[in-house]
DNA sequence: GATACGTGGCT
DNA sequence: TAGCCAAGTAT
């Protein structure tokens, strides 16, 4: 096991990708960084980064800060929900801790929105806590080298997962950083040790590897049911006003808080037309639609979106009311979702 | 313990 | 392209 963590050790030393994160001890930057990465890959959150520390670079300044604000920063990065954990446990280090992030596992696990991945990434790298992680990254790296059937979901396979990860840690007293194990685990898995495709000619470890001895790297994890995606229908107004357009507040359970064109979903069948009449009446903005033929798709989880988008052919009005606002959309101050990204700005095509 | 939660990169 | 996947957590 020695010569196991010594291989991967000298390669991560070798190979490790900069990142911004990496350039830094700050526990409230590395809690930034984790959280920004959980479900997102780097070339995704490294922007969102950049700027989220930039705008809050203590967690005194992100805890002061208004939601909205934190919202505007994170959108686009998805799963909102961390968004406003982050947010939410910042106010409690503020008031609680002074302000200072907790480097005890218990206080830090008993933050909203951290669980027991975050916990042993942000207090390893940070402050050098002697906690394993367990990522996807790393399951996959685990079932490999025991070619095992191991999957994070199942309980008792997460178990037997987690006793792996705590037991590979480098000991204590050691010269090996637990925080720098575990990024070379993760790193590894990133680069080499890949859902498909896995590059066992540049793995360091494929020595131990029993599924890379075996010639079947890729049968581990196993593939895992996936749920079917369902397709659904709906229309916007993208209505102009010199250079704002007209935003609504979303409500509910889904993107609650996030702002997009006014809109409704359509059953399959429906006119688009009367049901976004309808929806902009009952907003009580008034403006003639035209259909622009325009169709822009998303999708947000298990469901692929097709959004029709419409058009105001004259003057346009609506209602001062909180939920709902003129704005630049450039202006990064509201939190936009990013199918109103795609609607107001639609992505180039790289050339053709 | 199954499910919900967003989005973009990669093949 | 369509589908898989990503430095998870909470309910």
């Amino acid at each position: 096991m020695a010569q196991l963590r010594r291989k991967l050790l000298d390669w991560y030393h070798r190979f490790r990708r900069d990142m911004p994160w990496r350039r830094t001890r700050d526990p409230y930057r590395i809690w930034v960084s984790e959280v920004m990465l959980q479900q997102t890959q780097v070339a995704t959150a490294t922007p969102y980064y950049e700027r989220f520390v930039k705008r809050f670079p203590d967690v005194v300044t992100l805890a002061d800060a208004p939601l909205d604000d934190v919202l505007a920063a994170w959108a686009g990065l998805g799963y909102y929900r961390r968004a406003r954990f982050l947010h939410e446990a910042a106010r409690v280090v503020a008031r609680e801790h002074g302000g200072r992030v907790p480097t005890t596992a218990a206080a830090f696990a008993s933050l909203p929105g951290v669980g027991r991945y975050t916990v042993g990434a942000v207090l390893s790298i940070s402050v050098g806590a002697r906690l394993p992680v367990l990522d996807g990254n790393v399951c996959r790296v685990f079932a490999r080298w025991t070619a095992s059937p191991l999957q994070a979901k199942r309980p008792a396979d997460a178990k037997r997962l987690w006793s792996m990860a705590e037991a590979l840690l480098p000991p204590a007293g050691g010269a090996a950083a637990s925080g720098d194990w575990n990024q070379a685990l993760m790193e590894l898995g990133a680069t080499v040790c890949t859902p498909r495709a896995p590059r066992c000619p540049e793995c360091p470890v494929r020595a131990h590897c029993k599924a890379h001895a075996a010639g079947t790297p890729e049968a581990f994890p196993p593939v895992a049911s996936r749920r079917e995606v369902v397709k659904l229908r709906r229309a916007v107004a993208l209505l102009r006003r010199g250079g704002d357009v007209l935003l609504a507040r979303r409500e509910g359970a889904l993107l609650d808080g996030m702002w997009e064109m006014p809109g409704v979903d359509l059953a399959p069948d429906a006119d688009a037309g009367v049901a976004l009449r309808s929806a902009l009446r009952a907003l009580g903005v008034k403006a003639r639609l035209a259909d622009t033929s325009r169709r822009v798709k998303h999708t947000i989880t298990h469901r692929a979106i097709e959004v029709e988008v419409w058009e105001a052919t004259g003057a346009v009005t609506a209602p001062r009311r909180a939920s709902l606002r003129w704005t630049d959309p450039a202006s990064r101050t509201l939190a936009l979702t990013a199918l109103a990204k795609k609607v107001v700005a639609p992505a180039k095509r790289p050339r053709a």
